[in-house]
DNA sequence: GCAATAACTTACCAAAAAGTAAGCCCGGCA
DNA sequence: TGCCGGGCTTACTTTTTGGTAAGTTATTGC
């Protein structure tokens, strides 16, 4: 058992799982990933399905747990730019993995998905 | 949206999480990775606090999806071993990335992991 | 002046995931 | 004979997660 920030772990696994477990975090991830400055509603756009209250939820942890980072470019009115941070960016090979895996299961069950199909609406 | 067996994904990455999402999967795949011909209560003593319902759900879905199998090898009494195939064995550099990015993480903040710590009780 | 858009916040509710605890069948062993 | 271990099942409760929808501040465009 590990134990970190008042949070106990079973081993290094859970603890990488924690910074991007639940549902929209690697998907936000992979689209940061591939697009910088991204403001709040081009995000909200390429996630059809997600809600406003989820994305901030999901935003909010991200960039708490430094995988992506938040810049206010207007106060009134209020702008912002979402980015991937180096930290985030390092997981890259994780978003890969997990895609192509899916594209590879998808194309044996007879699903032809075009790979770089960044946009996901 | 890609539709499959009744139920929608965002894109192929949803479509693999759809597998090994939850938290014990992942940890229960790791552990058949490394060791053959486990028995229930094997793998259940070494995931810590996992319940035997949880332990039973998740062997079952993992088997249905076919990343494990079952053997019973003796009805009277019933005893069984579990394995993982082919197909949860080439999702192994996944397990790797995931709990190397862990212990990396783990170091950073000061806790050293024993890296080839294969139990985890 | 009014609607639309950006970037949220808030409150409430439903569904899904997970935890608790007991029980069951069977054979081995002292 | 009684208890222990293996491999579960079942019923019930709690926690977590996610969804709905309305409201907020402020600007731009018609």
């Amino acid at each position: 058992m590990i134990k970190l920030n008042n949070k106990t772990y079973t081993c290094p696994v859970d603890v990488t799982l924690s910074f991007i477990g639940g549902k929209w975090k690697i998907l936000i991830l992979s689209h940061l990933n591939i697009f910088n400055d991204r403001g709040f509603s081009e995000i909200r756009d390429n996630l059809p399905g997600i809600s406003e209250k989820m994305l901030v939820q999901q935003l909010k942890e991200l960039e708490r747990d430094q995988l992506i980072e938040k810049k206010v470019f207007s106060l009134k009115p209020y702008r912002v730019q979402y980015n991937i941070t180096p930290t985030g960016k390092s997981l890259s090979p994780l978003f890969e993995f997990l895609s192509e895996y899916g594209i590879n299961y998808l194309k044996e069950h007879g699903i032809d998905y075009i790979k770089d199909q960044q946009l996901y609406k």
